[in-house]
DNA sequence: CCTACCGATCGGTAGG
DNA sequence: CCTACCGATCGGTAGG
């Protein structure tokens, strides 16, 4: 009567289990918030119990870490990675990178619109590791287009005069704002506009 | 024995203790969220009971309601209204509609910073009355930038050939993305890096 | 506008 | 990774 012994979860299965809950918990707070999202929803989502969450994460906000580091994993590899690819340094890499953004919030490579536009917005006034780790992807991002802007000036492509920090900013602003204009009225023309507003920034088209 | 008379509760009584929550309501839920917002802290913050709050507003979803118009009350009386007074229709206006929504991003009228911003960060992607409320309110933000825009251009204060949608598109989510940019790092130099952009963008000082 | 409740769900723990 | 719990808090209701 000896049956098949129940198997025991190897190290790589838990690292799969890990990364799946991740991956589901940042898909969901993505429409419910980082915050908002519940631990209990989240054992439902993915079939596991409320407990085994709880063993394989810590606390709820070591789990809202995790989440940020598996939705950090996705940017690059939906819009960091193929722009670096896709373009050399400098102007026409700047461009990769805004077009990819826009693409992936056309995309809705998370359901709910951009996991860090939305993360940003909730936790921006509320202290705490959370917030911090937001916040030091979101520098990451502005980091990289200031790079590229900076490199884009350096070498003559864009107009001498031209403030790297400046456009940057704009740039990012631009893109933030239009993930969340185009997920609240469900409008993909704002994406478009913000496309438009990117060539000319950079003097694409002029 | 007779004590004074327990004071029957006058209707414009009600009407201000109605206002007092939802101006509470406002502020709490520019941090919190707008569903993250609980009626048990409501209540704490105001000194009422939990009842209380049900008695006077109903559900939580009523509740959620009667905030944004108190928040809309604050927005018009902080960023809209100044500006109509201060410049006449067209470009003076459209330049004043944007300073005025920065220096309340600056003074954080609302301490998470824009209510709006928050409100439809947080709700884009759920459906329901309250989001519809939101996108509304939103909508006519956008619609008086452009009216604006229209005019500005009408009048040839702004280059013929501009597009006042554009334009005014990218007004509104540059002013979106920089509250929460400038919300996240506690950041005012992104609101005098958006000053830059806006005037920029109309013209001014070119 | 209050006290006193309701069932449901929250994050988290014990113990295996 | 599970069952079985914990106290706290959630939105909401009864009844006054």
């Amino acid at each position: 009567m000896a049956t098949s012994p129940s198997p025991r979860p190897t190290r790589a299965a838990g690292d799969r289990n890990r990364a799946r809950i991740t991956g589901t918990a940042a898909e969901l707070a993505s429409i419910e918030g980082i915050d908002g999202l519940s631990i209990g929803r989240l054992a439902d989502a993915t079939g596991l119990a409320k407990s085994s969450i709880h063993a394989l994460f810590g606390s709820k906000e070591d789990l809202q870490l995790a989440t940020i580091d598996a939705a950090r994993d996705s940017f690059i590899a939906e819009v960091v990675a193929p722009a670096l690819a896709a373009a050399p340094p400098g102007r026409d890499r700047l461009l990769a990178l805004c077009e990819g953004f826009l693409s992936y919030v056309e995309r809705r490579v998370f359901p709910g619109g951009c996991f860090f536009v939305g993360a940003a917005a909730e936790l921006g006034s509320r202290p705490g590791r959370v917030h911090d780790e937001v916040a030091r992807v979101q520098r990451q991002w502005a980091d990289l287009l200031e790079r590229e802007a900076t490199t884009a000036v350096d070498s003559g492509e864009l107009p001498a005069g031209t403030d790297p920090q400046q456009l940057s900013f704009e740039l990012g602003v631009i893109l933030a704002g239009t993930n969340i204009v185009s997920v609240l009225h469900d409008d993909l023309g704002a994406v478009e506009r913000a496309r438009s507003a990117v060539r000319r920034a950079l003097g694409y088209g002029a």
